[in-house]
RNA sequence: GGGCUAUUAGCUCAGGUGGUUAGAGCGCACGCCUGAUAAGCGUGAGGUCCGUGGUUCAACUCCACGAUGGCCCA
C-alpha cells in the first residue's frame, strides 16, 4: 500500500486531515424504539401543554372539530388514517401561526357498543343480560370509557397531538346537557313532530331490532296469489276483470290501503273463461301457469303508468259486492319483474318501501297488530262479518287464506321456503311493524326564519367549501331526496329523549350535536350568543349521510347555520388490488402491524404521500417503499448534520450575496421548495408536499448539490470562505427540510432537530414556526441557469458513460472535458466542481469532446490536478500545512 | 337497481382552458465508488394513458355507452 508523504517526509495519515461528516445521528432510524422514547420525553417536558400555552398568544386560530369514533375494539387504519390527517392539518395551523387546539372525542352510546357488550355479557354466561337495564347501562358506560382507554394510547402512539386528558365523550353529563338542549332548540323551533315508522320487530322478545339485529335465514312461508278486483276496468269493459298480486305474508293483507305498479313496465290483460286478468307481461306465462288459467287471450297491453287510479277492491270481499272503500293503484320505482306478477300489495304500515310509498300518495298507515304479534279490532271487518281480532298473525295466514278461498279471491296458495329475517336473540322470524316515533320535519317551516329546515340546509351546504368538490353535490342530492328524520330509537344504551316515554335518541343526533359541546371550549372569545362554526370537518366520505349531515341538520335547526366553514373527506382503505378490506379476504392491515414493522413516522408517511381523497391502498410492498422514501429523506438530512458539526451559525453564517453560486442557486431551489410546501399544505395535498420534498432530497441535493460540495466541505481548509458557504446553505436547508416536515414526521423531525446546532433554539421542533419563503433568495434568473447548464450536464454524463464502459476511467473524477457552454452563470472555478469532473474547457460553439485526464491524482482529495509535490495539490498542501500548525 | 367517485409504467404520483416521440421519483437491470457506507453516484429498460364508439385537422385530455373497484342508498 502506498504510504502517503508530504513535503518533509513525516507519515502522515491523510485520512485524518480530511473533514469528514460527524453526526450521532444514527443512520437506521430504529423507529420502533425511538418513537416511545420520544413520546415519553414529550410527556415529561410537557412540550405538548407549552404549545397550547404558545397557541393561546397566537392571533389567529383555526378549528378542526373532531368526529367522534365508536369506542368498542382497537383502531384500524381508517382510524389511523383519519386522525394523521387531522393531526398534519392541526401542526401545520399551529406552525403557521394560529389557535389550533385539538379536542378529540367519542361517541360512547348506541347498538355498537350495546352489540359488544352483549357478546360479552353472554360469553360470561349472562342468559338475560336487559332484564336489568340499569346494570346494563352501567356496563355500557364502562365498556365505553375502557375502549376510550385503548384508543387513546393507540392514537397517541402515532404521534398525534391533542387534548387527550379532556376528550369529549357522548355520555358525560355535560355534552347530553348540551344534545337535550340541541332538542329542546329544535322543538322551540316548531321541527319536532310524532309519528309513526315501520320497523322490525320481534314479537316474541316485544321489542324494536336494528338492522344490526336482524339474521337471514330459510323459512317457509305461504305464497299466496289474489285477485284485486279491478273496478275501474271492469265497469269500462263490462268484463270482471282483476289485478293478480303475489305475497308471501298473507297476514299483512288487512293493512292493505293500495296496490303498486312501476310506472314503465308493460301490463297485459288476458281472458279466460269469461274473466280477465291483468299482470306484467314479461311474467304472464309464469302467473297464467300458476293460476291455472289456460287458452288465454291476449286483450290489451298497457304501461303501469297507464292504469295508475284504477279503483281496486279488497281481496277480502266478494268481487260482486263492493262493501269496502276501493284501494287505489298507485306508481313506485321499486316495483320489479324479477319475481311476482309485477303488482305490488301496499301496506304502509308493514313495510319500509309500502311506508314510502304510502306517504308519496297520502295513504293511512294501518297497523292492526299489538306488540305479541296478535291482531287488534282493527283487523276486524264488520261489513264483511270477518273478524280477525285476537288471533296470532301466524295463525291466521290460514284463516285469511280460507276466507279468500271463500270469496273466490285467493287464486292460488303454496308454499316456499326463502331467506327471511330472524331475531339474533330468540331466532324466530321478525315482522314489519308501524310503531310511535319521533320525527324531525325537514319541510316544515321553522319558527326561527319562515324556511324549511331543508331549505336551510341545501343552502348552508352552497356557503360551505367542500373538498373535493363533488362532495356537495353529493350531500346536497342526500339532503333533497331525505325524509324526515325519524330520532327515536326503542334501545337503551343512549340519551332519553325528554317526554319520549322511554325511547332514546338517535345516536347521529347525539353526534350531530358536538358541535355544541365542543365548539365553546375552543371559541372561547366568541360571545356565547353567536352561531358556532367550526373552520373544518374532515371526515370519510360514507360521513356525508352520516355526521356531516347531522350535523348540519342540528346546526341549521338551532341557529339557522352549519357548524362547519369547510368539509374535507377521504377514502377507504383497499389493498394493492383495490379490493377492500375486510377479514374474509384476509388482506386486513392492522396499525400495531405496521408500527412494530416500520414505526409511526412511516404510517404517517404513508399517509401523506397518499391522495387520500380517493381510496387509499396499503399493503407490505406499498409499506416497503414508503419506507425507502422516507429512509431517503431522513438520510439527506444526516448529511447535512454531519457536514455542520463545526459549523457555529453565530460565527460563520453567511449572507446570500456573499455565497458560492452553487450554494445560491441550493438556497434558491430551496425557497422554491417552501413555496411549494406551503401550497400544498394550504390545499390538503399532501402527497403532493412529500414529492416535492423527497425530490429535492433525491435529485436536488443527493444526486446534484450534495455530490457538487463534498469535495469543499470535505478537503477544503475548515474555516475557509468556501467551505463556511457551502455549510450557510447546507444549515438553511437542514433547518428547513426538518421544519417542512415536522407536521408530518413528528418523531424523526424531532430527532433530527436534537441533532441540529441552531442559536436559542426552542426545545422542541414542534414549538417553532414553519419556514417562509425569503425574499433574499430569490433568484430566477440563476434557476434559468442551471436548468441549461444540468441539461448540458446530462449530456455530457451519456458522453462519459462509454469511457468507464470500455475502462478508458474508472471515475468521472478521472475525465478532462470539453463544452460548448457559454462562459457566463456559473463562474469559471465552480465547472469542475459542477461537473465532478477534473478538467473542463469550454470553448463555445464546439461539441462536447472527453478523455481522460493527464494530470496527476492528488493522495488527498482525490482530484487529478496539477500536484506541487509528490502526493498533494496547492489546495491540499494548504490544509495540511494548517493542520500541522 | 339508484346517487357520488375512481381507473396514466411493477409502486406512489404529475399531466391549466384538447396540439410535436405521455413525465417524475421509487423499484428493477447493468456499471461505478468505498471519505453520506445496512449509505452514495451514473446509464438504461419499462406505458394499447380501463375498453368501445363518437366529436375534431388533432383526445390521456371533450361526449356517449360499457367494464372493474370504492362509498352511500334501495
Amino acid at each position: 500500500m502506498e504510504n502517503p508523504v508530504t513535503h518533509d517526509s513525516t507519515p502522515l495519515n491523510l485520512k485524518d486531515t480530511v473533514n469528514l461528516p460527524q453526526t450521532d445521528f444514527p443512520i437506521r432510524a430504529g423507529l420502533q424504539t425511538v418513537e416511545p422514547a420520544r413520546l415519553s420525553s414529550w410527556a415529561q417536558n410537557k412540550i405538548y401543554e407549552k404549545s397550547l400555552a404558545q397557541q393561546a398568544t397566537f392571533t389567529q386560530t383555526f378549528t378542526l372539530h373532531d368526529g367522534p369514533p365508536y369506542p368498542n375494539g382497537n383502531i384500524h387504519l381508517g382510524h389511523a388514517l383519519n386522525k394523521v390527517l387531522k393531526d398534519i392539518i392541526v401542526r401545520y395551523k399551529v406552525m403557521t401561526g394560529h389557535n389550533s387546539t385539538y379536542i378529540p372525542g367519542w361517541d360512547c352510546h348506541g347498538l355498537p357498543i350495546e352489540t359488544q357488550v352483549l357478546k360479552e355479557l353472554k360469553s360470561q354466561g349472562v342468559t338475560d343480560p336487559l332484564a336489568d337495564p340499569d346494570a346494563f347501562r352501567k356496563r355500557c358506560a364502562e365498556f365505553a370509557r375502557r375502549y376510550v382507554d385503548m384508543q387513546r394510547e393507540d392514537f397517541k402512539r402515532l404521534g398525534i397531538w391533542g387534548r387527550w386528558e379532556e376528550p369529549y365523550l357522548t355520555l358525560n353529563p355535560g355534552y347530553e346537557a348540551k344534545v337535550d338542549e340541541a332538542f329542546q332548540q329544535l322543538k322551540d323551533n316548531g321541527l319536532i313532530f310524532r309519528g309513526a315508522k315501520p320497523i322490525h320487530w320481534c314479537t316474541h322478545c316485544e321489542t324494536a331490532l336494528a338492522e344490526a339485529e336482524i339474521e337471514y335465514a330459510d323459512h317457509k312461508s305461504p305464497s299466496v296469489y289474489v285477485a284485486f278486483l279491478d273496478r275501474t276496468e271492469t265497469e269500462n269493459s263490462g268484463v270482471p276483470t282483476s289485478l293478480v298480486v303475489w305475497t308471501t305474508t298473507p297476514w299483512t293483507l288487512p293493512a292493505n290501503v293500495a296496490v303498486a305498479a312501476h310506472p314503465d313496465l308493460d301490463y297485459c290483460c288476458v281472458e279466460s273463461n269469461g274473466k280477465r286478468y291483468i299482470g306484467a307481461k314479461a311474467l304472464r306465462e309464469k302467473w297464467e301457469a300458476l293460476i291455472g288459467l289456460e287458452n288465454t287471450q291476449e286483450i290489451w297491453t298497457l304501461t303501469g303508468r297507464d292504469l295508475v287510479q284504477h279503483q281496486l277492491s279488497h281481496p277480502f270481499e266478494n268481487p260482486a259486492q263492493s262493501n269496502l272503500p276501493a284501494r287505489p293503484l298507485i306508481l313506485a320505482d321499486f316495483v320489479t319483474q324479477d319475481d311476482g306478477t309485477g303488482f305490488v300489495h301496499i301496506a304502509p304500515g308493514h313495510g319500509q318501501d309500502d311506508h314510502q310509498a304510502g306517504l308519496a300518495n297520502n295513504l293511512p298507515v294501518v297497523m292492526p297488530v299489538d306488540p305479541k304479534g296478535v291482531f287488534t279490532a282493527e283487523a276486524n271487518f264488520p261489513t264483511l262479518n270477518l273478524s280477525l281480532e285476537g288471533q296470532k298473525i301466524t295463525d291466521a295466514n290460514k284463516t285469511i287464506g280460507q276466507w279468500m278461498e271463500s270469496q273466490g279471491t285467493l287464486l292460488k296458495l303454496k308454499f316456499i321456503t326463502h331467506s327471511y329475517p330472524h331475531c339474533w336473540r330468540c331466532k324466530n322470524p321478525v315482522i314489519f311493524r308501524a310503531t310511535p316515533q319521533w320525527f324531525v320535519a325537514v319541510d316544515k317551516p321553522m319558527n326561527s326564519n319562515g324556511k324549511t329546515l331543508r331549505e336551510t340546509a341545501l343552502e348552508q351546504i352552497k356557503a360551505t367549501q367542500w373538498f373535493p368538490d363533488w362532495g356537495e353535490n353529493r350531500i346536497t342530492s342526500m339532503v333533497t331526496n331525505r325524509p324526515d328524520w325519524c330520532i327515536s330509537r326503542q334501545r337503551i344504551w343512549g340519551i332519553p329523549i325528554p317526554d319520549g316515554g322511554g325511547d332514546i335518541l338517535d345516536v347521529w343526533f347525539e353526534s350531530g350535536a358536538s358541535f355544541k359541546s365542543v365548539l365553546p371550549q375552543l371559541l372561547s372569545h366568541a360571545p356565547k350568543t353567536s352561531v358556532l362554526t367550526a373552520d373544518l370537518y374532515l371526515e370519510g366520505s360514507d360521513q356525508h349521510r352520516g355526521w356531516f349531515q347531522s350535523s348540519l341538520l342540528i346546526g341549521c335547526g338551532t341557529q339557522n347555520k352549519a357548524p362547519y366553514k369547510a368539509v374535507l373527506t377521504h377514502g377507504f382503505l383497499i389493498d394493492d388490488k383495490g379490493r377492500k378490506m375486510s377479514k374474509s379476504l384476509g388482506n386486513v392491515v392492522a396499525p400495531e402491524q405496521v408500527i412494530r414493522d416500520f414505526g409511526a413516522d412511516v404510517l404517517r408517511w404513508w399517509v401523506a404521500c397518499a391522495d387520500f381523497k380517493n381510496d387509499l391502498a396499503i399493503s407490505q410492498n406499498i409499506l416497503k417503499q414508503c419506507a425507502d422514501h422516507f429512509a431517503k429523506v431522513r438520510n439527506t438530512i444526516r448529511f447535512g448534520l454531519s457536514n455542520l458539526y463545526d459549523f457555529d451559525p453565530t460565527q460563520h453564517l453567511k449572507p446570500y450575496s456573499e455565497l458560492n453560486t452553487l450554494d445560491q442557486w441550493a438556497l434558491t431551489e430551496l425557497n422554491t421548495l417552501i413555496e411549494k410546501a406551503h401550497h400544498f399544505y394550504t390545499t390538503y395535498t399532501f402527497h403532493q408536499a412529500t414529492t416535492a420534498i423527497h425530490e429535492f432530497c433525491t435529485v436536488t441535493l443527493s444526486a446534484l448539490y450534495l455530490d457538487m460540495v463534498k469535495d469543499r466541505l470535505y478537503c477544503g481548509t475548515p474555516d475557509s470562505p468556501q467551505r463556511r458557504s457551502t455549510q450557510t446553505a447546507l444549515y438553511h436547508i437542514t433547518d428547513t427540510l426538518i421544519r417542512l416536515l415536522a407536521p408530518i414526521l413528528v418523531f424523526t423531525a424531532e430527532e433530527a432537530y436534537a441533532h441540529f446546532n441552531a442559536p436559542q433554539k426552542p426545545q422542541s421542533i414542534h414549538l417553532t414556526p414553519l419556514p417562509q419563503v425569503n425574499p433574499d433568495w430569490q433568484n430566477p434568473g440563476l434557476q434559468a441557469t442551471f436548468t441549461t447548464l444540468l441539461a448540458q450536464r446530462e449530456d455530457l454524463y451519456r458522453h462519459l458513460e462509454p469511457l468507464r464502459a470500455d475502462k478508458t476511467i474508472k471515475s468521472f473524477l478521472e475525465a478532462s472535458v470539453s463544452l460548448p457552454a457559454p462562459l457566463t452563470g456559473l463562474p469559471e472555478s465552480e465547472w469542475t466542481s459542477f461537473l465532478i469532473v477534473s478538467q473542463v474547457t469550454l470553448t463555445p460553439g464546439s461539441p462536447i469532446t472527453v478523455g481522460k485526464t493527464t494530470l496527476e491524482k492528488c493522495q488527498r482529495c482525490w482530484r487529478h490536478t496539477p500536484l506541487i509535490n509528490a502526493a498533494l495539490c496547492e489546495r491540499c498542501q494548504d490544509c495540511v500545512a494548517q493542520l500541522r500548525i
